[in-house]
DNA sequence: GCCATCTGTAGCAATGTCCGTTACGGATAT
DNA sequence: ATATCCGTAACGGACATTGCTACAGATGGC
């Protein structure tokens, strides 16, 4: 995804940044329902969410009372890169078209968009790649000390 | 842009970068049915897009006979990047959602998830900008050379 | 001046995606 | 046992994008 597109598809990372931070710092699980109203949003789209993360691997999902989610892993074993590419699958920045082949350019073109749009991906990623959930967390730790409101 | 392609959202780059290399390559103004030959798709998404284009001073439509489009500028000056904040205007990576204010996490999560966007947006795009057109172009005649039928 | 050519744009149907919601089955602490 | 909570299917609605028709306006060639 990347930049070049996501609409909502960028709404999902968002969230899904919300929530892992959620449950960082929140002690003992969390219920969908708890979650969903820190994010303003329904429990069964957390759930959605979370089933793709937990098939990741970097959380789990707890049924029956007391159950809830947890993260599976420590916060600095979860790299935002890898949090994206889960969450954008598919919605890469540079999806392409089908030209017409009889056209010269057409033929070709198509593996040049391809070209620039890796590595422009490459960069995107790289970027994400250099924090983890633990640098988040700490973010947003300072940040709720500074607004606390006493 | 058939129904099966998957990401739909995308693809406007994809076909920008597309028509920009065919006026480059082509002699002479280009009318929109003959570049939504090459591009398989309907002349007036056409002329929708380059209306675009031409409002970012990149092309210049004439109308009337022998009219058609050519290229505002020489290629070297049409950075990529420019092109995509142009195309995907609005579907920036850092879009957020509405979190709940209530919640102490909800409250900072935005500006956390914000800035990580904002980053890695950057590098996505400065990327893109290490590239002109004429670099797409040299490219594309490159290939256009290596697999002409002859 | 007349006319054929082309862009510019509005309007509409079709398609696809994502979200929010309801509903229900299954798992599990107590 | 039972209340709690996840997992998932199903459905309607909101929204974006594409493909298409239609037509007004500009313009070059005669």
């Amino acid at each position: 995804m990347s930049v070049t597109d996501i609409a909502m598809t960028n709404v999902r990372f968002a969230v899904s940044v919300h929530v892992l931070a959620l449950l960082a710092v929140t002690e003992g699980p969390c219920t969908s329902e708890f979650i969903a109203g820190s994010v303003s949003t329904n429990p069964v789209v957390i759930r959605r969410l979370l089933g793709t993360l937990q098939r990741a691997g970097l959380v789990i999902g707890r049924t029956g009372p007391r159950g809830g989610f947890l993260l599976a892993r420590p916060a600095r074993d979860i790299r935002l890169d890898q949090l994206h590419r889960l969450i954008a699958e598919g919605n890469v920045s540079t999806a392409s078209h089908s030209p017409n082949f009889r056209c010269p350019v057409g033929r070709v073109v198509t593996d040049v968009v391809d070209r620039i749009g890796t590595r422009a991906e490459k960069a995107f990623l790289e970027a994400l790649a250099r924090e983890t959930l633990a640098d988040v967390v700490r973010d947003v730790r300072g940040r709720m000390e500074s607004c606390k409101p006493k």
